[in-house]
DNA sequence: AACTATTTATAAGA
DNA sequence: TTCTTATAAATAGTT
């Protein structure tokens, strides 16, 4: 019998973790936790919310759907009218962020196939010759295979840079990009603005901003609306 | 082979639920679930944060740790420092209420030990005389067996009354009892507060309440710190 | 409000 | 920090 790699997800009490180095961790994790049911909520129910976290050094962070300007404009004016123009504005930004996370949703499915794939193939293939197809010569696949995922990259690059284009017609994405490594795709590098919201405490100005959570970690993402 | 007695819990697209009905049962379900998450994290890191949602009718909820009035402060004034009594009574009350969902919680454990060991006994009788041993004699189980179960209920309901005045100590709590229930205990009515902040959205005035939401939906409870 | 079969989140470990 | 794995916890569909 071989013995497990980890123990797995251990119930733990829940009190202050003492250990500081296992409390940033938790937080951290659980933060973004936090952030990505805020994200689903707002998108399942098409509810507004906001949220702001201080972190055990005190740092805030926040979410806000669908900015904190409106957040905070109705819980000071609750009855207050908005005129048209501004609901209309709202409206847009509201269906545009739910949107956009459809779009990386999507990006993060497909990635996720494409990785459940990757392992299959090297898999089957180390089994059979102890080191991965790319390794190597396309010994393992036949050609037309290797021509099929070749394809299959070409695809998935250009789909992941129209996506670009689309969302920086909306937002700001510093870089946007599907890497093979090793058949591991991923999308990296898009915007971590991460809602560390240091100027909002430094100088109390309304931040504008809302994050997405995509499905996986694979391309959990941040994006700042200006 | 048996059938399934329900699909079990489905993977739902992450946008818009169209069925009114299905839309209001998830808000309330994962707005439940947001506070709840949102509540550990307070308490493992010993954080602060403030969260409000609207939900589908805009009818606003929130939650708060410490209070609101201390988050919205400190959201507004950052650099400000608090005089010795203020950052004394908040650190009490977050103690104070940490410590508060700790004895639901452990409220909740004895309650979840309890359910499971209801179930063994329901189920090892009903092979045996199809019925509950409730509904008939002591049939089942000898004289001590009946002894040591009432005295154990006789413990639970005394230590559910002391803890009920412990809490009435800190906060409102109309009324907290644990009622045998054809074995099934449950700690019931206690305040459903709920942060339904009907007089917030009116009024425009600060809540000063909290939310705690035990392990198990067997004894959610909410709470207002008055 | 409750029940389960599932999906999802996450504590540990690397 | 990020990734993986085994397990705990949340929840969709249903009653």
């Amino acid at each position: 019998m071989e013995r497990k790699r980890t123990m797995g997800r251990q119930k733990i009490p829940i009190r202050k973790i003492e250990k500081e180095a296992d409390c940033f961790a938790t937080f951290s994790k659980r933060r973004l936790g936090l952030f990505k049911k805020a994200s689903e909520l707002c998108a399942l129910c098409n509810i507004d919310m906001g949220i702001i976290v201080y972190s055990p050094t005190c740092k805030p962070f926040s979410f806000f759907h669908p900015t904190m300007e409106y957040v905070v404009n109705q819980c000071q004016n609750p009855n207050q009218q908005l005129d048209d123009s501004s609901r209309l504005r709202y409206a847009y930004i509201r269906s545009k962020i739910v949107q956009l996370s459809q779009v990386l949703d999507n990006l993060n499915d497909q990635i996720e196939v494409e990785t459940e794939r990757e392992k299959l193939i090297a898999d089957k293939n180390k089994t059979r010759c102890s080191k991965g197809w790319w390794e190597g010569s396309t010994e393992g696949l036949n050609k037309e295979q290797v021509q099929q995922l070749t394809t299959w990259f070409q695809n998935l690059q250009l789909q992941a840079n129209n996506r670009q284009d689309e969302l920086k017609t909306y937002v700001q994405v510093p870089s946007l990009s599907i890497v093979p490594n090793h058949m591991h795709l991923r999308i990296r590098d898009m915007s971590k603005v991460a809602m560390e919201a240091n100027d909002f405490q430094q100088t109390n100005q309304i931040i504008d901003s809302h994050v997405f959570y995509a499905s996986t970690s694979k391309a959990r993402e941040t994006i700042r609306l200006d």
